[in-house]
DNA sequence: TACTTGACCGTAA
DNA sequence: ATTACGGCCAAGT
């Protein structure tokens, strides 16, 4: 599976902006890289996701996808996430819902 | 062209 | 807390 270039990278920039010890959710990614769907951020990760902080990202739930949940929840302890039985408390540790909740088309960062 | 495959998501029972 | 379902969308077969 090749995605679009273009697509490659907005995807890959965002997933590098994500803080230490803070987390986003693959639909969370997708409206910051306008992404056309959280399906093609896994899609992407999937490719291209090795030298990124990949662990940073989980599903809208706060669990990880289950064939990397083992890594994923050690790396995530190593940056001081709290994890509760495989779960990550999104309200406590998504990053900066304010940027996305207001970004309707905002005039262009990402 | 038509069908299948994912590191997904929201709603509803 | 689970499971089921429909929607999603590009790439493979």
């Amino acid at each position: 599976m090749r995605v679009d270039e273009q697509l490659h990278e907005m995807v890959r920039e965002v997933v590098r902006s994500i803080p230490r010890g803070r987390v986003a959710t693959y639909g969370d990614v997708a409206d910051l890289s306008r992404a056309p769907s959280p399906r093609l951020v896994g899609q992407v990760l999937n490719q291209d996701g090795h030298d990124l902080p990949w662990h940073r990202v989980l599903r809208a739930n706060g669990t990880c996808a289950p064939h990397i949940a083992d890594e994923q929840l050690q790396l995530l302890r190593e940056e001081g996430v709290a994890v509760d039985d495989g779960k990550v408390d999104l309200r406590t540790y998504r990053w900066e819902n304010a940027v996305k909740e207001k970004a309707d088309e905002p005039p262009g960062l990402w």
